[in-house]
DNA sequence: ACGCCCGCCTGTAAGC
DNA sequence: TGCTTACAGGCGGGCG
């Protein structure tokens, strides 16, 4: 569910909220060994967050990375939040808590941090800065960040022409470009004018600046909206809030109406077994 | 070596 | 109405 601007909107959020704030106890619920899989057991989880104080809150691609500063020692908190994962700030501690709530962290100013996740895809995990890379591997061979890291369209293209796969797959590729899932990938594709099935390498210089200028939009666009809640509205920001950006959609879950440019109808179609939302007048 | 598909989960909505 | 099936923003692993 959340890519780059919902997990955008939550850093921004958690850098206000809770940096500043010592971590009391860490609570998990008896589903929680899948959230933290990648630990022996909870102690270790537990030991590495409790009585450390957040120094900052940072984002790489879809990944959360919180730092943290120990007894002593320098810890990072990394959260991926997959498919249903939320970061829930609340007030009070007796807030009755949702049924899939796998880890409670509790501050000692008061409040908690609470992670949700139906669907368990997401993830959290406790090391140390210097190993994180090797710990998370994901994390170290992650593409450019399309809104934070200074690309030419030039640079692009040259990225591009080194891949020979279809523009979808290559813009879903967390090891090309990170932060950008289905939903953004349709957005992005809409916005340059650009089918989901060309190949990358077979742009035009004009098609390459369309792309190039497309990607930077529709994310920093949606940022600004604070992310896409969908039917299920199961994206929720720490607040419970919702975002805007679904109704400035363009394709995605769109088909079936007109497009907003051209009034032909928006299809749907499966790619790498994903739904993939078109149109195919304004798409070429 | 790389693209593609499956499986991991639960919840919801469509379909029969 | 009620059961069954398909599908959903994620990613890693294994297959061809």
């Amino acid at each position: 569910m959340p890519e780059l601007p919902e997990v955008e909107t939550i850093r921004r959020e958690l850098d206000r909220e809770v940096v500043g704030r010592r971590i009391k106890t860490v609570e998990l619920s008896s589903t929680a060994r899948r959230t933290i899989r990648r630990h022996k057991g909870p102690k270790e989880f537990q030991s590495g967050l409790e009585g450390a104080k957040v120094t900052g809150v940072h984002r790489k691609g879809k990944y959360l990375l919180f730092s943290l500063e120990g007894a002593g020692k320098a810890q990072t908190l990394v959260v991926h939040l997959g498919m249903s994962g939320q970061l829930l700030l609340v007030k009070r501690t007796k807030e009755p808590r949702d049924r899939h709530t796998k880890v409670v962290v509790t501050f000692t100013q008061g409040g908690q941090l609470r992670f949700v996740d139906p669907r368990t895809f997401g993830e959290m995990f406790v090391t140390t800065p210097e190993d994180v890379d090797k710990q998370v591997p994901e994390l170290a061979h992650l593409g450019f960040d399309p809104i934070e890291d200074i690309m030419s369209w030039l640079r692009l293209s040259a990225l591009l022409r080194q891949k020979k796969t279809r523009l979808k797959t290559l813009l879903m590729d967390q090891r090309f470009v990170a932060g950008i899932g289905n939903i953004y990938a349709d957005e992005i594709l809409f916005a340059a004018g650009l089918r989901f099935d060309r190949e990358s390498t077979s742009l035009t210089s004009q098609e390459v600046r369309r792309l190039h200028r497309s990607m930077v939009e529709v994310l920093s666009d949606a940022v600004k909206a604070r992310g896409s809640s969908l039917q299920d509205e199961q994206y929720r920001d720490i607040f419970g809030e919702t975002g805007d950006y679904q109704s400035r959609h363009n394709v995605y879950g769109r088909d079936g109406e007109a497009c907003r440019r051209c009034r032909s109808v928006i299809v749907r179609v499966k790619s790498n077994g994903r739904s993939t939302y078109l149109c195919e007048q304004c798409q070429v």
